[in-house]
RNA sequence: GGGCGACUAGCUCAGCUGGUCAGAGCGCACGGUUCACAUCCGUGAGGUCGUUGGUUCGAAUCCAUCGUCGCCCACCA
């Protein structure tokens, strides 16, 4: 039975990975019911937006998550990834705004029901094409369990929510200083403010005084002398912001100014008088130590407009225009009113100077519109409360942040939470549960819509315009997922959740908020470990984005080189939570090393022959295990045990690179090089095998490879899938590598086989640089002469003579315990040995010569090193005898060596 | 203004809790029609592990300082 026919020589993945999933999927292969004895495991993704297209940050994560979700299932876990998506309020709103305005319409002149509606329909039609791509990249989600946040369950734990928080007096309305995103006209959280240093300016305006009404009696103008202050120079970074001023303050400690606090004074161009305060805030060093009042658009004026009882004049709309507050100014955008203040103010000869000033400036993070802090009436949650819980559950280790260096950040950030800004002035999102009454002004909250009023009994309501902050709904969503706030099935088995993989980007806006009200409505974290993944830049390590045009689409990498190759090459060159630097070019690694696997896998099949017999590495035949056996056996073993620590402790990247040293260094390099010599059967390479050892040769090849892949398969699906099919196993009832059995049988290892290894491979590497050294054509077959004083050194080799002779292509090979008579030869010194290649002719041995001093020196060096270490007293005493033994070693060996290439070098001369 | 992180071979980076590594991938150089693979094979080139001090018998690995870069947070107008 011939498995290689038809095989091609180069592995497709563009035609094998959808085929497999199709598979898997008409198997129900990703339902945690596969394993229904299991104890549960559980992942719910953080939801993509659903306007989003699987960007390359998706792809990381999915791949983070599939291969944790593989593995437990693997492990016979009833493991369930809980796969859904994001209303993601402002976003989508924006995405179907602009989608009407290409046809000419706002949403105004739809009106809010078929505006929703809308949207509605753009989720229906656009809201699969992300999980199609997360299949194209072979994540193992649990389709039949999709969530929306806005589906009616998950609706009716954010009302449950809302109306157990307002009850608990935690959400409040009032009338507050917000962030105010001018273009998308909403509220915004402090979060969804993004600050950016920008070069402004700073603007000193004199404020006229007005004269000492106070104690005007007592002096009078002229007793005040010519001295007498009549001005006061503020400095403002937003001058049109005076426009909405309602007093001026100074710091009570300032000398200059102590005298002035009490009076008035008046502001240029509008004219009001403005009450001059004394607060702490101002900073006597900055500016000119006058600080101009505006309330209602700044949020340190606010509160100190609040300490001194000022009047707060809000002098913008909502599309951040001045209103009629603004007087003259009235109708301008807001930099039309910076333009026209100071001009006015020019001329008037009240600008007393400019200059140049970097400062801080909030962007909305949806559509990087200068955001304009303004006085608004929202709902707000009060965060102080649930804040201290989620300190705990970091602090106690309930939730671990992996790699722990969040947690400082995580600390800062809930110790220092403001109230949280919650209502939206949106159409898309949950619809804040509040109904006030018309009659009485009762507000009603309620879980579901009432129908009369709960004090007055009219039925004249109306609910609040305002929609909820998108992250109001997926802070829910680790239990809303499972049904919350019923007691199913699905929340008692899989709440709370396992892991969670995220960017560190949403850490407040998200997983701080799940933690914390998580803890406020189950009682529990919400998930034990949290892994924090970098940010994937370019292959300059500049971050993506569209605007720079560098962004890499997965789904055309994917395409190219294969969900496989993509996800190997993600996590290969991957540090945990650090950025990693990704061009297509760098996806040629995973492409390569998938090639190979498949390549290794035409190999080992086609060389199988009409008699093997299907058996298993539980069943060997010690005997006949020769010494690369008994090394790949034990790099098998050590390698299944460090791809499992490598998980457990949240390091997954580290398991591509272990399986790529494994299965391509070891396996590839090194292992199936050797066992050609083997495989036994006519014309086989090298020596005659018995039968015997010829079938167990095929079945370490055959076997190995399998349990690798059985590694690699959290990894890289589709490839370890297809391999894993054609070769010939003990299935033991198992259709799919999906559900194979995790972890290795048992196989016997050896630390001295690793050793004994080293040293042939130390050896073949030897003669191939030797012949490389003289250039010497592959296809010559030199004799070469290995002397070696001690007998066991002598044994090894002879024990692998033939081997070795293969794979250096050696001519002949004479194993002496002295060195020849020199002459004609190229030299290399080993641990143990020399090695003496006969060059045919004795040619230039310039390159030789200089090769060998350098190697000299460095022996040198390393002889001085150790002799220096070993005669200091205080090492002998203190370092450990292990680290004391090895150095004396160690020191033997390089003074064995430098005496041997000293008389090499001696001959050569 | 605070906090965090980074600075190791030409490039992108690994190196966990101090004494087996000074490493990987790519690139480069040289050589290859070795019958699994040119999406390949072999070999190699040597980087004072950012600066300066310190702790230690011993530091790329700990501490401090300085420098450069990046990120996060931030109510000094």
């Amino acid at each position: 039975m011939r498995r290689d026919e038809a095989l091609p020589k180069t592995y497709d993945p563009a035609s094998r990975e959808p085929r497999w999933y199709a598979w898997w999927r008409e198997r129900d292969l990703f339902r945690p019911e596969v394993n229904p004895d299991g104890a549960p495991y559980s992942i719910v993704i953080p939801p993509p937006n659903v306007t989003g297209s699987l960007h390359i940050g998706h792809a990381l994560n999915a791949v983070v998550q599939d291969q944790y979700v593989r593995r437990a299932r693997m492990q016979g876990r009833r493991a369930l990834w809980v796969y859904g998506i994001d209303h993601a309020g402002i976003a989508t709103q924006n995405v179907v705004e602009r989608e009407l305005a290409r046809r000419g319409l706002r949403k105004e002149d739809l009106g809010r029901d078929a505006f929703v509606e809308e949207v509605w329909r753009w989720k229906e039609t656009h809201g699969g094409r992300i999980a199609e791509q997360l299949g194209g990249l072979g994540a193992s989600c649990d389709w039949s369990r999709p969530r929306f946040t806005m589906d009616p369950g998950l609706s009716r734990a954010v009302r449950k929510v809302f109306v157990e928080l307002h009850r608990k007096g935690l959400i409040y309305r009032g009338t507050y200083i917000i962030n105010w995103c001018p273009r998308c006209r909403t509220a915004l959280s402090d979060e969804e403010v993004e600050h950016e240093e920008t070069e402004g300016k700073l603007w000193r305006i004199a404020y006229p005084l007005e004269p000492d009404a106070a104690d005007g009696t007592g002096r009078d103008e002229g007793a005040a002398g010519a001295g007498a202050q009549t001005e006061l120079i503020v400095a403002t970074t937003r001058p049109e912001t005076m426009l909405g001023d309602t007093g001026v303050a100074v710091n009570p400690s300032d000398e200059r100014h102590r005298h002035l606090i009490g009076r008035t004074a008046r502001l240029p161009l509008l004219g009001r008088a403005l009450p001059i305060v004394a607060d702490d805030f101002v900073d006597p060093e900055f500016g000119t130590g006058v600080v101009k009042v505006t309330p209602a658009h700044d949020p340190n004026d606010y509160w100190i407009g609040k300490r001194h009882g000022l009047a707060e004049v809000r002098i913008f709309d909502d599309e951040a225009r001045t209103n009629e507050l603004a007087g003259p100014y009235a109708g301008l955008d807001r930099y039309e009113a910076r333009t026209r203040v100071v001009a006015d103010l020019e001329a008037q000869g009240l600008l007393r100077g400019v200059e140049d000033h970097r400062l801080p400036l909030g962007r909305c993070y949806r559509c990087g519109t200068v955001v304009e802090p303004l006085l608004s009436k929202q709902w707000f949650v009060k965060m102080k409360p649930l804040a201290g819980p989620a300190l705990d559950a970091v602090r106690n280790g309930d939730v671990r942040l992996h790699p722990d260096r969040w947690v400082k950040v995580w600390e800062h950030w809930l110790e220092n939470i403001h109230d949280w800004c919650i209502s939206r002035q949106l159409w898309w999102g949950h619809r804040i549960p509040v109904w006030t009454c018309a009659a009485c002004g009762h507000e009603n909250v309620s879980e579901t819509d009432p129908a009369a009023c709960e004090t007055c009994g009219s039925t004249e309501l109306r609910q609040d315009e305002d929609v909820l902050d998108t992250w109001f709904s997926s802070q829910l969503w680790p239990f809303s997922v499972f049904g919350w706030p019923d007691d199913t099935e699905d929340l008692r088995t899989y709440y709370p959740t396992n892991l969670l993989v995220s960017g560190p980007d949403i850490l407040f806006f998200w997983i701080a908020r799940m933690v914390m009200i998580a803890v406020e409505f189950t009682g529990r974290a919400p998930f034990r470990d949290v892994i924090l993944t970098g940010i994937v830049r370019d292959a300059q390590g500049r971050k993506m984005s569209k605007s720079a045009g560098n962004t890499v689409d997965p789904l055309d990498l994917i395409e190219a080189y294969g969900a496989d190759a993509l996800r190997f090459t993600l996590m290969f060159i991957a540090a945990p939570g650090t950025d990693l630097a990704l061009g297509p070019e760098r996806v040629e690694v995973g492409r390569n090393f998938a090639n190979k696997l498949w390549n290794a896998a035409r190999f080992v099949l086609g060389n199988l022959g009409d008699d093997y017999v299907v058996g298993s590495l539980e069943d060997l035949d010690e005997d006949r295990l020769d010494l690369a056996d008994r090394w790949i056996l034990s790099r098998l073993a050590r390698t299944t045990r460090a791809v499992d620590a490598a998980l457990d402790e949240f390091r997954p990247n580290d398991v591509a690179n272990l399986l790529f040293d494994f299965l391509k260094h070891d396996y590839c390099d090194w292992y199936v090089e050797w066992s050609k010599a083997r495989l036994g059967g006519a014309g086989a390479p090298g020596a005659a095998v018995d039968a015997g050892t010829s079938l167990q040769v095929r079945r370490l090849l055959v076997e190995v490879l399998a349990e690798g892949l059985k590694l690699l398969h959290p990894l890289m699906p589709f490839l370890t899938e297809e391999i894993w099919q054609r070769l010939p196993l003990e299935r033991r009832g198992v259709d799919s590598l999906m559900t194979a059995v995790w972890g290795i049988p048992k196989v016997p290892e050896s630390e001295d086989a690793v050793a004994s290894w080293t040293a042939v491979q130390g050896l073949v590497t030897a003669v191939r640089d030797l012949r490389n050294s003289i250039r010497l054509p592959p296809a010559e077959k030199p004799r070469v002469i290995v002397a070696a004083a001690d007998g066991a050194d002598r044994e090894r080799v002879e024990r692998h003579r033939d081997e070795i002779v293969r794979l250096a292509r050696l001519g002949t090979l004479e194993i002496r315990p002295e060195p020849p008579a020199r002459d004609g030869f190229a030299t290399a010194v080993l641990t143990g040995m020399e090695v003496f290649l006969d060059r045919g002719s004795p040619a230039s041995r310039q390159d030789e010569r200089r090769k060998l001093e350098r190697e000299r020196e460095r022996l040198d060096r390393l002889l001085r090193d150790a002799t220096r270490r070993l005669e200091n007293e205080e090492f002998r005493e203190r370092a450990p005898a292990e680290v004391v033994r090895r150095e004396e070693e160690k020191q033997s060996e390089f003074r064995t060596l430098l005496e041997k290439l000293e008389r090499t070098l001696d001959t050569i001369r």
